[in-house]
DNA sequence: GTCTATAAAAGGATAGAC
DNA sequence: GTCTATCCTTTTATAGAC
C-alpha cells in the first residue's frame, strides 16, 4: 500500500484513540512504518493530516445523508419523524458491522472528532456539516410544527449527542435500530410546557 | 484569594476550552497569575492538577445524584422514569444559571472531561461515577422491566450522552426541562423489535 | 510560599543528500 | 519519494535562592 494511505490509516487510529493533541507526528510515521518527515511531504503539516482524515471519514457518511434526505423528500412532501431520524443516523452506523476492527476504529473517531476541543478540529469542521444539518432541521421543523424553535433546536443536538454514543459491542446493526427507536421516541415527545 | 484556588480556576477554565492536552502549565499559571512553579508546589503535576479540578467540579454532582435516588426511594417503591431522569440529570444542570458565566466554563469543562481521550482523564474517572450509575441502571431496570438489559444499558449511554450537550445559550433552566423531556420520552420508547 | 534558572525531553518542521 | 540530520520552540518538572 501506498505511503500516503498508510499514513492516513495510522493517522485515523491515533487520532480517535488519543486525540489531535494527544497525537505526535512521530507516533503516526512510527505507527504508519514511515520516516518521520512522511507526513511533511505528502500533507504539509499535522493540522493537514487532521483534515485529510477527517474528511475521509466524514464525507461519505455527510454524502449518505444528503442523498437521504434527498430520496425521502423525492417520495413523500411529509416524511414522518422516524423516516427522517433514519435518514440522518443510519449513515453514520453504516458500512461498520460490529466486531469489525476498522468500524470500531472509524466510529471512535467520530466520537472523538466531533468533540475535540482543538482548534484545528474544530476550525476545519462546520460549512460542510452544517449545510446538511441545517437542510435536517427544516425537515424537522415541518414534521414537528407544534414545537418551539428552541426545543427543537435542542433536541437536534440532542440526536448529534446521541449518535457519537459508543458503540463497541452490539451485533449486527442492533446499535443502529435502537438509536433510531430512541431518537425518534424523543423528537417526537410533546413540547415541555413553558415555565 | 489563595494561590491554590486561582490555579484551580484557572485549570477549570482552559481545560474546559482546550482540554488537558491542549493546555499548558504555563497557560494556567499565566491566566491565574502565579508563578509557574506554583502547580508544582500545590499539586506536584499537571495530571494531579486535572485531578483536583475534576473532583471539584464531579463530586457535587455525583453526592446530588445519589442523594436524589436515596430521597425518590425513599418516597415511593417504584419510581417513574421521568422521577428518575430528573433524579438523574437535574444535577448536571443544578447550580447553573443560563448567563452566568462560571456555569457556562463548568458545564463545558463537563464536556470536555467525559469526553476527553487523555490517559490521565480517562484513567481518574470510573469507580466513583460507576457506582452511581449502576444504582440508576438497576432502578431504570426495574422501571422498564420489558426492555432487554442490552438495549436498556445502550439507552443509558445515550442519556449520558445528551448531557454533555452544550446548553449555553438556554434561559432560566429551559435546558434542563428540555432534557428531561427528551429522555423521559426516549427512555420510554417500547423496545425494539428483534431483527 | 514564591521566585529564578535550568535541566531534560518532546514536538513540529525542513534542508539537503540520495 | 524517502532518508538523515538538525533547528527551533514548547513543555513538564525541579533545584535552590529568597
Amino acid at each position: 500500500m501506498d505511503t500516503r494511505t498508510q499514513l492516513l490509516d495510522a493517522a485515523e487510529e491515533l487520532f480517535a484513540e488519543r486525540g489531535y493533541n494527544g497525537t505526535s507526528i512521530r507516533a503516526v510515521t512510527n505507527l504508519a512504518g514511515a520516516n518521520l518527515a512522511a507526513v511533511g511531504y505528502h500533507f504539509g503539516s499535522k493540522a493537514e493530516l487532521l483534515a485529510a482524515v477527517a474528511r475521509r471519514v466524514i464525507e461519505p457518511i455527510n454524502n449518505a445523508q444528503r442523498e437521504g434526505l434527498d430520496r425521502l423528500l423525492g417520495r413523500t412532501a411529509e416524511p414522518t419523524v422516524a423516516e427522517l431520524v433514519e435518514a440522518f443516523t443510519g449513515p453514520m452506523f453504516d458500512g461498520m458491522p460490529a466486531g469489525d476492527e476498522r468500524s470500531v476504529r472509524r466510529s471512535r473517531l467520530l466520537v472523538t472528532i466531533l468533540g475535540d476541543p482543538a482548534d484545528e478540529v474544530r476550525n476545519w469542521m462546520g460549512p460542510v456539516e452544517d449545510a446538511v444539518r441545517d437542510r435536517y432541521l427544516e425537515a424537522f421543523r415541518r414534521a414537528l410544527p407544534e414545537l418551539p424553535i428552541e426545543e427543537l433546536w435542542f433536541r437536534i443536538k440532542g440526536v448529534l449527542a446521541v449518535t457519537t454514543v459508543d458503540r463497541l459491542e452490539p451485533q449486527g446493526d442492533a446499535a443502529r435500530r435502537w438509536a433510531v427507536t430512541f431518537l425518534a421516541a424523543a423528537l417526537s415527545a410533546p413540547p415541555t410546557a413553558p415555565d
